[in-house]
DNA sequence: TCTGGGGTCCTAGGACCC
DNA sequence: TCTGGGGTCCTAGGACCC
């Protein structure tokens, strides 16, 4: 039982409750704009996402009454279209949400200069010096949906609470036009009898690891000693159980500074089967040429380069490979996929479904560096 | 049943260094 | 013949989120 003494040292002096969030999250957000664009789609089931044509693809988002038929996003047209004969597809315009979404984004700005937007379709607020207390949060919540509906005709789900997690939460908790307020004292009383999965980073995986375990509510996870969930769940059970006992393990201070993005890649699944390996080079070299586009445009170097590779029958391998120093070089990708490419020469060019490239380990090059990168 | 794409984070093993 | 331990970096895979 060496395991036991390896259990981190739980101090109940967590981080204090003394911030208040507030997260928002527009409505069936790509579904909502299509709706609101074509009135002759209210009230049907809709799914935006997919070849409407070929009937490939996976749901992007759904309208309400597509969810009443157990459609979700992530799940195959296919199989929504055996839950919903009648469905409604749409193939999505994305450059219309995300100009709806920035516009939002705009509106959120002026109820607080500490924020985070999190996608297209949600947000997080720091309102902890802009209101005094929660009914002044309720309140200002209320002005914001009001402001939002006014300008784009959208409903959003809103959570306030003392961190992130529980402001997100919340807002899941009373969807759509919803708006749902946590108290630092009513944490553990307000999550009991919710669903484990609830609690973001709990998917598929880890609620099956929880119910084999007889825990499907927060609740039932609160009332096992923290040592149990460490030794049966690890770090993560570990986290949960301080999560669902109303112990704040956020800290809000620094989480709230937009991070630095960690990676660039592309990936894309060929349409229609690779005749040769001409093909697949053409589609390589088109993914380097984002990437590395993109990279520059955020005056960032790299310096490990990543092969993905997936085969018909749906078996992936990554390959990845790190040079001595950062690099902003087309011709350097180009070289290393080539290399780790190498290992699946082998097999036919048809049984590839997928590649991607992903450039990571970056770093920001200031003006001086990247005039001195210009002669290499 | 048939499974997109862009990300983040975590785990685990092995190499290597001191 | 039996062989430490801690730290860091690299790589591969996988869960999860939107």
């Amino acid at each position: 039982m060496a395991i036991v003494n390896q259990i981190p040292y739980f101090s109940e002096k967590e981080h204090s409750f003394d911030s208040i969030i507030l997260y928002m999250d527009l409505d069936a957000f790509f579904a909502a704009v299509e709706i609101r664009e074509n009135p002759s789609l209210v009230g049907l089931p809709l799914v935006v996402g997919g070849n409407p044509n070929t009937k490939q693809g996976v749901v992007s988002t759904c309208s309400y009454e597509a969810r009443e038929f157990g459609i979700h996003s992530g799940m195959s047209i296919s199989q929504a279209l055996k839950l919903c004969p009648n469905l409604t597809m749409v193939r999505g315009s994305f450059r219309l949400y995300s100009e709806v979404s920035k516009r939002i984004m705009n509106i959120l700005k002026h109820y607080s200069p500490i924020m985070r937007v999190a996608g297209n379709d949600e947000a997080y607020l720091d309102l902890t010096d802009v209101v005094s207390d929660y009914e002044e949060a309720k309140q200002l919540a209320n002005e914001l949906k009001d402001d939002i509906y006014a300008s784009e005709k959208l409903t959003c789900s809103i959570g306030i609470a003392p961190n992130k997690i529980l402001a997100k939460i919340g807002s899941d908790t009373d969807k759509p036009n919803g708006l749902v307020v946590v108290r630092p004292l009513k944490i553990a009383e307000f999550l009991s009898p919710l669903k484990i999965t609830i609690i973001p980073g709990i998917g598929k995986k880890s609620s099956k690891i929880f119910h084999d375990n007889n825990i499907t509510t927060c609740g039932d996870l609160s009332i096992i000693p923290y040592q149990l969930a460490y030794q049966k769940f690890g770090k993560t059970g570990l986290k949960t159980w301080k999560l669902v006992n109303g112990y704040n393990t956020e800290n809000t201070d620094d989480k709230f500074n937009s991070r630095e993005i960690k990676s660039i890649s592309e990936e894309r699944t060929f349409f229609n089967r690779p005749k040769d390996w001409k093909d697949i080079d053409v589609l390589i070299d088109s993914s380097i040429e984002t990437i590395v586009t993109k990279a520059k445009k955020k005056n960032m170097n790299f310096r490990t380069i990543t092969l993905k590779i997936r085969f018909q029958d749906f078996e992936t391998f990554t390959r990845s490979h790190s040079l001595s120093c950062h690099v902003i070089s087309k011709k350097q990708v180009k070289e290393v996929v080539n290399m780790l490419l190498e290992e699946f020469k082998d097999k036919k060019p048809f049984q590839i479904r997928l590649l991607g490239v992903k450039i990571s380990n970056l770093i920001k090059i200031t003006d001086n560096q990247k005039t001195l990168t210009q002669f290499f």
